[in-house]
RNA sequence: GGGCAGGUGGCGUAACUGGUAGCCGCGCCGGGCUUAGAAUCCGGUUCCGAAAGGAGUGGGGGUUCGAGUCCCCCCUUGCCCA
């Protein structure tokens, strides 16, 4: 039963009431606020250059949402309440701040319901982005709504296309054929995180891997700037971690091997040069050009067998399964160069086409997986660096001396690895060379709610791109939103007047119908909020240059490496093209911890919604039945019937209460359960706020508030000093959790004051302000506060004000707490003992005892106390 | 298998740079107000113990006057990669 409902009657009673409201109504108090900010725009951002010129920025922005038709969870407002309170806290520290909202609209979702309903995507997006507005408009963000964007919008996509234009120009977008997923059934390709274990994760449909023509985008060209910029943005660690495994940069050398009575050769990239003399045997990619060429006729059943086997399982299966470790000898021989002694080639799916050259040199004495490979075929295991134990046993990776290996023998790995590197390229036998395991980036897909691509195909075989002014290439309209019956993307199905192109020179050809994928958009839209309006160019270049970077982005983990990846990819090459001012987008990036809540399944795997289930002490149990069921915490999901809707959380109790949770729940990086009950404890707080302010019998002000000054009540204005440096240093640090502690700590010990200096009172109210921002632009109204509250200055610390004249030492013997004095916060070492000694509960203690030490931690600025510590003999 | 982040009361959590472990909230217990309840206000609440005192931050070891925090080993949960 909702708390609420109660103020809800009675309301409903009095609707006409001349009376002021009473109690903490936040079904009232909320979407009156949220009109008043509508219509006097308090957080619209200055679009004159100049104006802005007059304060300094910050730019604080939330990995905007895909629109989907489910909706908002919680979860997705904990980043938005975050980001909110200090894009609130920052303006009314005298900051222009922008802090935007927009839709990534493109994307799949929209185009199988499309495809189900037959309602054209667009439709079905804008109805989705109106249901996510009207739920991030409930929470009372601050959000300049003038500069919202929809990646999905020509005017917006037109300048996708544009950088799309940016990168064909030089050279970073080229057509290749490379191994897509193919759906036989479905007609079309899918991307890596549509398919798991070889099907179509929502048919089961099987997928395989097919050659076809594909854009792909140069990203490997930026892989060293990817990673050398890394250093010097503010990210968490881990996240530059993933950053770095995924460019995966290592240094080794290129080998070449003669294929043994053939005049035919192939390369290997390895970063153990050092180990050549251990490589004996060689392997090869099944998709390696060579294979059919080498292998001897006795072999070439089983080889073949063995090619069109693998060339059905995914790349992630082939990593998967690398552990069991398959493979077919070829029956021909390569020339290990180091030792001029001939090794077998093999053909193994562990080796990935893709990757490196899609050959290696095997050194089982030194590697694990060939150590693995080699015992599962009974292969050589010849040692050649010293310092483990037995190789035949198990693999020796790490660095050691080098043995049997003639003239690195006795050199230490860094200077063999050298040595060889040297001799390699000396002999034209190999070269030093730098490898990634970034790939270029597959920039094509065959669906249609995406970006066109801004190309054409001429009648005579090139490529040409569409002229900037004739941009966007609008999405044509076509019968349905599937494969034509020849297996060609969606776009083939438009008609001639859209395929068909004429270019002002006369020449003729048809569009590009691949699309972009759902990437693309969201790689500059940071840019677009600088100048959502501009119709004349993507943003206007002075703008960009007071802007960014994002002084704080804030998203969930799950974008770490694809969209940060991307998105720093673009930001540099338009930093080439002179079109953006700084080398990294995001300065700060922040990720908040996913939200999960308690679900509760019975024996038999069945999910029950939380209003069904009488949770007690005893244990979870059905209430109709009394079928005891299982509680357990997990990711939200409509499966799990653990979704917790904030539209629910509102109309039981107020944005203003489901933001202070949001946050309050703890750290913000951290993974932490939704407990419905635990809401109730911030509403109490905001309740308890009310009420110092608003006698609940008659609507008026409390008798307790005064007119006289704050240092009439000196305790409470102390507090309130202490919470207002506590939660501006708590806010700016992104510890939200403490910051609201400290506020209910100050609401406590005003509740027992004798009387409540308005001074206070509305101090208190900019403090609360970024937090629960309803509430206190409705009790700074009541209090009669000037303008709104939501943009008065920050009020200062008193530092003097906060000054505790008596410290408290915790005294301790040999480190045990065993009495606790007061001192003065002038008092010396030595007078500190002296108290400390004569203290009755101390006698005990030291009686008969000799001190050998005296620790003295003296009362830091930061801290309430010090410490003294006896240690006695 | 590798990398990263965690493991603190009945629960969510707090503890700045090695300095009184448990702030704030939930729950629970007691009291005031009330015919009664809800709400609210006041007090209590790590465990053992009547108290003095002792134990205590996943387990084991170490460094230190002093360790939730630093070092080594192990167990365990989550995420990412393989």
């Amino acid at each position: 039963m909702s708390r609420l409902d109660d103020s809800l009657r009675q309301c409903a009673s009095s609707p006409t009431s001349p009376r002021p409201m009473s109690r903490y109504e936040p079904s009232v108090i909320e979407p009156k606020w949220q009109s008043e900010w509508e219509t006097r725009r308090p957080f619209k951002t200055p679009t004159d250059l100049a104006e802005l010129k007059k304060k300094p920025k910050y730019y604080v922005l939330d990995m905007f949402p895909y629109p989907s038709g489910a909706g908002l969870h919680v979860g997705h407002p904990e980043g938005y309440t975050a980001t909110d309170v200090v894009a609130r806290l920052k303006r009314m520290q005298g900051f222009n701040v922008l802090h935007p909202m927009g839709w990534d609209a493109f994307g799949l979702p929209a185009e199988r319901a499309a495809l189900r309903d037959g309602i054209h995507p667009a439709v079905i997006t804008r109805r989705n982005v109106d249901n996510f507005r009207r739920q991030i408009k409930q929470l009372g963000f601050s959000y300049d709504w003038d500069r919202e964007v929809d990646t999905s919008a020509p005017d917006y996509y037109r300048w996708t296309q544009w950088i799309f234009l940016k990168l064909y120009e030089r050279g970073l977008a080229y057509l290749a054929e490379v191994p897509v997923n193919w759906c036989p059934a479905l007609g079309t390709v899918l991307a890596n995180e549509e398919v798991k274990d070889g099907k179509y994760v929502e048919t089961g449909d099987v997928v395989e891997r097919r050659m076809m023509k594909q854009w792909m985008l140069k990203i490997t060209a930026y892989g060293d700037r990817l990673l050398e910029d890394l250093d010097g943005l503010d990210w968490p660690d881990g996240i530059k971690e993933m950053q770095r495994n995924w460019i995966g940069k290592s240094e080794g050398a290129e080998v070449t091997f003669k294929v043994q009575g053939s005049d035919a050769s192939f390369t290997v990239f390895t970063t153990r040069p050092d180990t050549l003399f251990g490589a004996t045997y060689c392997t090869l990619a099944p998709e390696h050009a060579l294979v059919a060429q080498i292998t001897t006729p006795a072999q070439k059943a089983a080889v073949e067998a063995y090619v069109t086997e693998a060339k059905n399982k995914s790349e992630l299966v082939r990593k998967e399964d690398a552990k069991k470790k398959t493979g077919v000898f070829t029956g021909a021989f390569a020339i290990n160069p180091a030792t001029g002694q001939p090794v077998p080639v093999w053909i193994a799916d562990y080796v990935l086409a893709s990757y490196g050259t899609g050959a290696i040199m095997a050194v089982p004495a030194h590697d694990v997986r060939d150590h693995e490979f080699a015992k599962a075929f009974g292969l050589p295991i010849i040692e050649v660096v010293k310092g483990g134990a037995d190789v035949q046993a198990e693999a020796f990776v790490d660095e050691g001396v080098a043995v049997n290996s003639g003239a690195l023998d006795g050199l230490g790995t860094l200077e063999a690895r050298q040595k060889m590197t040297a001799w390699l390229e000396e002999k034209g036998l190999g070269k030093k060379r730098v490898q990634y395991q970034l790939r270029d980036w597959l920039f094509s897909r065959q669906r249609y709610w995406g970006e066109p691509f801004p190309i054409v195909h001429l009648e005579d075989g090139t490529i040409t791109t569409v002229p900037e002014s004739q941009l966007p290439v609008e999405l044509p309209h076509v019968d349905e939103y599937k494969p034509t019956a020849d297996g060609r993307p969606p776009l083939a199905r438009a008609g001639d007047a859209w395929l068909g192109v004429t270019l002002p020179d006369g020449r003729k050809g048809v569009r590009e119908v691949n699309t972009m994928p759902q990437w693309a958009g969201s790689c500059w839209y940071y840019l677009r909020f600088l100048d959502a309006k501009n119709d004349q160019q993507a943003w206007d270049p002075e703008l960009e240059k007071y802007w960014m970077p994002v002084d704080l982005y804030v998203g969930g983990v799950e974008h770490a490496v694809l969209h940060l990846l991307y998105a720093r990819f673009w930001h540099k090459v338009l930093f080439d093209c002179g079109l953006v001012s700084t080398k990294e987008p995001f300065q700060k990036l922040f990720n908040q911890g996913m939200i999960l809540a308690y679900s509760y399944r019975s024996e038999s795997g069945k999910y029950f919604y939380p209003h069904d289930i009488d949770d007690r002490e005893d244990g979870a149990f059905v209430k109709a039945t009394g079928e005891k069921v299982h509680k357990q915490v997990e990711k939200m999901s409509k499966s799990r019937f653990n979704v917790v809707s904030p539209d629910d959380v509102i109309r039981d109790y107020g944005a203003d209460t489901l933001r202070l949770y949001e946050l309050f729940m703890g750290p913000l990086e951290q993974v932490k359960p939704w407990e419905m009950k635990n809401v109730g404890g911030c509403l109490r707080f905001l309740e308890r706020t009310w009420r110092l302010i608003v006698n609940e019998e008659t609507g008026a002000l409390s008798p307790r508030l005064t007119d006289a000054p704050p240092e009439s009540e000196p305790e409470l204005n102390k507090a309130l000093h202490k919470c207002l440096q506590a939660v501006e240093r708590d806010t700016l640090a992104l510890r939200f959790n403490t910051a609201i502690s400290h506020m209910m700590t100050f609401a406590n010990e005003a509740t027992g004051a004798r009387t409540l200096p308005r001074g206070i009172a509305k101090t208190f109210m900019t403090v609360l302000a970024p937090y629960a921002p309803h509430l206190a632009e409705e009790l700074w109204s009541r209090l009669g506060g000037e303008a709104l509250v939501s943009i008065t200055p920050w009020p200062k610390v008193d530092a003097a004000l906060i000054v505790d004249n008596v410290v408290t030492y915790a005294v301790q013997v040999l480190g045990k707490l065993r009495a606790e004095i007061q001192a003065p916060l002038t008092a010396t070492q030595d007078e500190v003992r002296a108290l400390a000694e004569a203290d009755p509960r101390m006698k005990p203690w030291l009686e008969g005892k000799t001190v050998k030490k005296f620790i003295f931690v003296p009362k830091k600025p930061t801290a309430a106390n010090g410490i003294v510590n006896f240690v006695v003999g």
